[in-house]
DNA sequence: GATGCTTACGATACCCGTAAAGATA
DNA sequence: TATCTTTACGGGTATCGTAAGCATC
């Protein structure tokens, strides 16, 4: 048993039981694929993939038991480098976070700004994904730390906790009908044609949740995965905007007005998640407590080493 | 990094970082370990060990943080192949059990026998030790399943269950005079020489205890680590024995007699511990489920995957 | 001087990649 | 036929053990 066959394990269950792929993502031989999964069958005595003829179509019962414990073997493997870098370089190295396109644009550019100052040499790779797409970049010890609104508690392999809170506020072009309307209510905005997020972004499902629970069925004429996008549209006059409240900025918004009266939409809270046993660099604890002083190192520490079952 | 060098590591820090004894117990050379530490100090960028000159001496802070993860990996290692072997084979392998003496003689037998019947082909290795190398086999993963009244418990990388509770009687010759003495108390216990466990074996503390509580200096002039050395000087006459009461056999004792009176010494439980992370084969659920009905093999799993910090 | 770590070096085994053959859709 | 896996084979590398050199106790 060695480490490539362990990788070569995993990334077929990845890659949806084709050699050929696997090959590629770890820029080996197929044929050195196929001969190490054998040779790794051999050892262990038992067929770890089912085969129909000479194509390979999933995991035998064993072969699922064992990929649990490849992963993490796989994910220490990862923490080692991580420990070891982490004492070699206290101050330099690389984090990758993983957020969507609200958090990045408009809660984290103070936080990075600050982080950047005090961790000059820290490579900060900041990639933008969808919630789903986080989630399984954590899980694939693929970032360091997630932020969103969604999804991320959902998944139990992760440990998270609260960023900030913000609610949904309501756009519309200078001059529209509802500008002066102060006092605006659900009710009302049900009546126009509307533009806001996409299912299963920036809180879109306690939007959908707020008008159900008003037994009203709003007109959402249009979604996008970003407020940018929203605001263009309607900028446009294609319709009235939900977005977040703090997209919104006066200056740079100058051609929309922002209707926010308290209590419209519920709020909704953005957190902060990392991988249980992904082993984190100091400066990562750092970060994560630039964003909330709850969640420092010990506390982070404490809910991500509860870990493992199958 | 290999697995070979991740054994290396393990075992120098068991073998008091002498590498001429780890090359032996790992069955390769002293240079190979030698190379092996260096090329992965070198992979990390950071030494893990503490070097006087050409000794070693310690783990550095690193290397402390290293080695935790490393044993994880290496269990999990060993757990694959447990793994493949339980469904290679199922009812087919090795199951090793460290208790002591008092459980190997007088609880194990019968269930060992039906053990036996029930899985005929799996071959049982019975270690006895004391209970604090018994708690050190189960963290180093050489037994899956260990049976002890003490130690046990104050061992946070065990998961441990309760397997039956007993409690110590007197035992004095035959014509001795408390023979007659139905009604034994621990004063007059205490105004005899007595002989029993030694400490840290068979609930020895709780005795120990017992007589504490009543205020009470007992003169213990002897004690053995089990309780067929402790018969075999009461016969002598040297002293009144305590044992555990379940070691006293009325056709083979036949020169003792029993004194058990109710309440005299405070009941004691043994249990049943299995190390966290430990994959264990589907016929050692039913080994402890054989000891314990509390204890099946949901049960056990569930407590034994509660795991790791370092 | 005994023990223990490091370095050098040659033999071996393992791992990888190319190429050809066989199986599947 | 195109895609994919297996098997065969040769080249390269890493690993291992012997032996010599050197530091520590």
């Amino acid at each position: 048993m060695n480490f490539q066959q362990l990788r070569i394990i995993r990334e077929t269950v990845r890659r949806d039981f084709n050699f050929t792929e696997v090959a590629n993502a770890l820029f080996t031989s197929q044929s050195g694929v196929s001969k190490h999964v054998k040779d790794l069958e051999e050892e262990l005595g038992v067929e770890l993939f089912i085969r129909k003829g000479k194509r390979l179509v999933g995991l035998t019962e064993p072969g699922q038991e064992l990929v649990g414990i490849v992963e993490r073997m796989l994910m220490d493997a990862a923490n080692i480098r991580r420990v070891a870098a982490q004492f070699a370089n206290r101050d330099e190295g690389e984090l990758t976070i993983v957020t969507t396109h609200t958090q990045a644009r408009y809660a984290l550019p103070e936080i990075v700004a600050r982080f950047k100052q005090d961790f000059p040499r820290v490579h900060l790779a900041l990639h933008q994904e969808s919630p789903g797409e986080i989630v399984e970049r954590l899980r694939r010890g693929e970032a360091d730390i997630g932020i969103a609104t969604e999804a991320l508690d959902a998944e139990p392999t992760l440990a998270t906790f609260p960023f900030y809170s913000w609610h949904h506020a309501v756009v519309v072009p200078e001059g529209h009908p509802l500008a002066s309307r102060a006092e605006l209510t659900l009710q009302e905005l049900a009546q126009h044609p509307l533009i806001t997020y996409h299912e299963g972004y920036t809180g879109r499902a306690s939007i959908d949740r707020a008008f159900a629970e008003a037994s009203l069925q709003p007109d959402i004429v249009m979604s996008a995965l970003d407020a940018d996008v929203i605001k263009t549209y309607v900028e446009l006059g294609l319709g009235v905007g939900i977005v977040a409240a703090m997209a919104y900025h006066p200056r740079k918004d100058a051609g929309l007005v922002l209707l926010d009266p308290p209590g419209l939409f519920p709020p909704n809270v953005t957190r902060i998640a990392v991988r249980r046993g992904h082993y984190l660099r100091g400066f990562a604890y750092r970060f994560i407590e630039l964003c909330s002083k709850e969640a420092d190192e010990a506390t982070v520490k404490a809910a991500a080493s509860t870990l493992r079952d199958e």
